[in-house]
DNA sequence: AAAGTCTCCTGCTTGC
DNA sequence: TGCAAGCAGGAGACTT
């Protein structure tokens, strides 16, 4: 499932490919491979030069030598290919941007998707599609203090809040819940009962954890996510919460547990992640 | 307005 | 064996 991490890994790999290349056509497999919100075609982008490969949070996008870019986002299972022209057609190809290029082309596809592209209007250089989103905690405008004050007003589980990407974009099912574990601090804390220390703590946890998964180029659980030259993702990343349900807490060896949250699931180490009173930090167990 | 729920989708896993 | 239900989840529409 890509979040920051892979989506950047996504991004390091395009930049260094496509830059400087000029769209010569695009062809669209699947309906739903295309935003409903694009202004136009995605194939009325042909003719313009790629200038840059630029994220915030999950969304990708194509600054272009025109007004318009091409946004994109992965989804759950969206991948770019850089691929050679002759080599047979993905399963789940959904779209083939071609190039100036005799060799390569790019691929995106995408096995369940909920990944898409679109043509879109840029303001400031960022596309009014993602202009919702929050700057993600790598962005050299990140106001740490301002995500922190935000989160202290807020009435919802810290774990929705990490999820919500109007307040810090990025972080996902996985990332959030190897956050939480590092920074020990139970999933369904409300934010406004987290003291400054636990919330300094679970933002250097979100950034060490993503970054020490940039580092190896993201990771993956199943063939889901790949860089754009196709490498399937199993890197040496070692998950501690997600998905470890039934194991032993590498930190201090109780069963890591597995609890329903909005439709999907939060794994957490029931003696490391304590849920506590929220004003006087007293332990309830 | 904030918070919570539902929906889109495919392929794998589980259970009868 | 076969079929159906269950499960996974990003983000936006929708409801409370």
């Amino acid at each position: 499932m890509p979040e920051l991490p892979e989506v950047e890994t996504v991004r390091l790999g395009l930049e260094r490919s496509i830059v400087g290349k000029k769209i010569t056509g695009i062809e669209v497999f699947h309906s739903r491979a295309t935003n409903p919100k694009s202004i136009a075609p995605l194939d009325s982008l042909t003719g313009s030069k790629i200038l840059s490969v630029n994220r915030r949070g999950k969304f990708l996008w194509m600054q272009l030598n025109r007004p318009e870019v091409l946004l994109a986002h992965l989804g759950m299972s969206g991948q770019f290919l850089v691929r050679e022209k002759r080599s047979a057609p993905e399963k789940h190809l959904r779209v083939r941007i071609n190039l100036n290029s005799k060799d390569f082309e790019v691929r995106f596809i995408d096995q369940r998707t909920f990944g898409w592209l679109s043509v879109d209007q840029s303001n400031a250089g960022i596309p009014n599609s993602a202009a919702h989103i929050a700057l993600d905690i790598f962005d050299p405008n990140f106001n740490r203090e301002s995500v922190k004050r935000d989160l202290l007003n807020r009435k919802t589980e810290i774990k929705r809040a990490l999820l919500n990407q109007e307040i810090m974009s990025g972080v996902g099912n996985i990332y959030a819940d190897e956050s939480l574990w590092l920074a020990k601090i139970h999933p369904e804390r409300e934010c406004s009962g987290l003291t400054n220390g636990e919330l300094d703590r679970l933002l250097d946890s979100a950034a060490a954890v993503m970054r020490a998964a940039l580092k190896v180029g993201g990771t993956s659980f199943d063939e889901q996510y790949k860089n754009v030259n196709g490498e399937s993702g199993y890197f040496d990343i070692e998950l501690s919460a997600y998905g470890q349900d039934g194991e032993a807490c590498s930190r201090c060896g109780s069963e890591i547990r597995r609890i329903a949250f909005a439709n999907r699931s939060s794994h957490f180490c029931p003696k490391c992640q304590v849920k506590r009173e929220s004003k006087r930090g007293i332990k309830r167990k």
